[in-house]
DNA sequence: TTCGTTAAGTACCGATCGGTTCAGAACTGT
DNA sequence: ACAGTTCTGAACCGATCGGTACTTAACGAA
């Protein structure tokens, strides 16, 4: 009942998750946001909440699409093929040939004020819980043997994350998939077994 | 002649470099910057010039001081000095025990808004002059055998570089000085040679 | 058709943004 | 003592920030 809604809520949202991207929490504003979406501020507000409600839901719609590679990553049989999978997934998400480059995680709220200071945990909050999962996924593979015994699963998980991160900054810095693939190369030199 | 200046321009900066460093360019407005300066803004503009002059001289003061590292490095004697000097500065650097974690250059303004892209682009100079540097240096150690005649000298500087970054975010993350240093053993397991 | 409900557009809110104007205070050289 | 110069503090600038109040438009149910 009422008037029915004159935008796609899904579409507003997807856009506005890209202009997150490129801009970071901070640097979007309410306007470029809006515009960005095609709807005005009222709009936004009685459908999303507020802007940080919005980047709340932008940032998931981000972790079940773009960075969909950190979980299907896991799936993969073999310990090497998750690390490979993750950074490889990385490369692919933060070089895309349509949207901005770089990670909307990293991006997002690295830095701020203090008025933000919710958004920011948010995005700490969401980096840590992959390196949580990576590190679940790599312990579960030494209990398979996939790793060797005296394989540290956590250490794993952070130096594959720190690359990841490593690599949204390099991808923000205009490197290309190319460089970047040969740059995971060069990482996983030194995998174990 | 005329009256002197009633504060030290050096003490100022310092400070407003750790403002920078904590908030990001965007995030650092100039009413804390100044109340961190112990200066009014009018002294601020007269001293300084404007915001992005500011952040222009604290940035050259970071790289003289804390980033120092990353110039250092360059005097060791051997590839994988450089790289293990390099790594475990960032390492120093980003997880200080009296200022703010992370990495002044990744947290001024990965992203942010068009009125800031002159901060922005910047910083990525000032990133990829780092990975220029270290190319070269390492493009001297394969002239010298210090590095393997088939190592690819631009490949291992960006490694290197994406590790400094990832480091960096990790550091902002919350990890400790520690378990950073674990991280970067792990990264130089597969280091040539 | 009318009523209750919900969406959309406009105009606006106080606060803060980076930046400036201006009067006067503090100093030096003469 | 005075002139010339420079610095400081407060008050102020238009613009933009995130967020709202209010009116009008568009629908479904009765």
């Amino acid at each position: 009942m009422g008037r029915p809604r004159g935008f796609d809520t899904d579409q507003a949202l997807e856009r506005a998750m890209r202009v997150f991207w490129a801009r970071g929490y901070e640097g979007a504003s309410l306007a470029e946001l809006t515009s960005a979406m095609g709807i005005t501020k009222t709009s936004m507000y009685a459908a999303f909440g507020n802007k940080e409600q919005l980047f709340r839901k932008a940032l998931q719609r981000y972790g079940a699409g773009p960075a969909a590679y950190a979980t299907r990553a896991l799936e993969e049989p073999t310990a090497r093929a998750v690390a490979t999978a993750f950074l490889r997934g990385a490369v692919c998400t933060t070089t895309p040939a349509d949207g901005p480059s770089g990670c909307l995680t990293v991006q997002g709220a690295l830095a701020s004020s203090d008025e933000n200071r919710a958004a920011h945990d948010l995005l700490v909050d969401w980096r840590n819980d992959a390196g949580v999962r990576l590190e679940e996924r790599f312990r579960r593979a030494v209990d398979e043997g996939d790793l060797p015994r005296d394989a540290d699963p956590r250490r794993l998980a952070r130096f594959i994350m720190t690359m990841g991160f490593g690599i949204a900054v390099q991808a923000a810095n205009g490197l290309g998939p190319a460089e970047l693939d040969e740059i995971v190369d060069t990482a996983l030199l030194g995998w174990p077994a």
